[in-house]
DNA sequence: GCAAAATGTCAAG
DNA sequence: TTGACCTTTTGCA
């Protein structure tokens, strides 16, 4: 499930479980052995997050992952299982081990490389100091549709297709509404309603943005198909209104939205 | 047992 | 705008 909630989990993660002390790192499936090579048996620093980027810092290399759409880590304590399938990427520390495999990027990067990559990176929501005024600049700016421009990681960092739908839905945003007509202190109420969400999104490992409505009163547990308002609900009865959700293609990602709820105040009139 | 879909990005045209 | 990339999971026969 690879939104920055997700990196930001894994980099805490990581972090506690290897940093510090030396880490065997292989490739098995070869496909990472010469970057595998370069940081084998070194002291891992840390590890970092900004938006859908992974950082793992070694001294002077630093191993980046993105995970892509496909990407997935596995981890585990004790003496790892044996290799099986496309094992990118395997660390076995001193008492834990993690296994990659499918990433877009697992790569080994200079620290010039690395300030490159932040450098096209947008305000993540998932900073310690999240910031997010020039995410509002861009948007304020831009006459794409909003719903383009939350996934845009130069704009801003981490959101994917299920935080995007999801916190238009919530503030009742029009998807395609340019983001010149959005204004800032929509745009302020939707950034903090990001930072909460991706918080809550890190501690459980999880996306859900319908608390506390869909909370169960005897177990305090969100099943996965009342996790979300829109996303994945093409056709079902929008939560608020009834009407059915809507998909649309918007640059050849699944776009879902309530056509009701979402309007613009105009056209709710008409 | 196999096809399709999945939370993403980049390069080619 | 379209396809390539990469792997696992889900759903249908």
């Amino acid at each position: 499930m690879p939104e920055g909630h997700t990196l930001h989990r894994l980099a805490r993660d990581q972090t506690t479980r290897f940093a510090g002390r030396p880490v065997r790192v292989s490739s098995p499936q070869g496909r990472f052995a010469e970057g595998a090579a370069l940081v084998d048996g070194q002291v891992l620093n840390v590890v970092r997050a900004h938006g859908k980027h992974l950082f793992a810092v070694f001294g002077a290399h630093t191993v980046h992952v993105h995970l892509g759409l496909y990407g997935k880590f596995a981890a585990g304590n004790g003496t790892p299982p044996e290799p099986r399938g496309a094992l990118r990427m395997r660390w076995v520390g001193t008492d834990a081990w993690t296994d990659l495999r499918g990433a877009t990027a697992c790569e080994v990067l200079t620290p010039d490389d690395v300030a490159g990559i932040l450098a096209r990176l947008g305000p993540d929501p998932l900073a310690r100091r999240p910031d997010g005024s020039l995410a509002g600049l861009r948007i304020a700016r831009s006459r794409a549709p909003i719903a383009g421009l939350l996934m845009d990681q130069s704009v801003l960092s981490g959101i994917g297709n299920v935080y995007r739908a999801e916190v238009l839905f919530r503030h009742r945003v029009p998807p395609y509404l340019p983001g010149r007509e959005l204004g800032p202190e929509r745009w302020a109420a939707i950034w903090a309603d990001l930072v909460t969400l991706m918080r809550a999104g890190v501690r459980s490992g999880r996306i859900i943005t319908t608390l506390p409505v869909h909370r169960s009163r005897r177990t305090g547990r969100v099943a996965s198909a009342d996790a979300h308002y829109v996303y994945r609900r093409t056709g079902l009865p929008c939560r608020l209104c009834g009407t059915p959700v809507a998909m649309h293609m918007l640059s050849s990602r699944k776009l879902y939205f309530c056509p009701r709820c979402q309007q613009t105040p105009i056209e709710a009139l008409l």
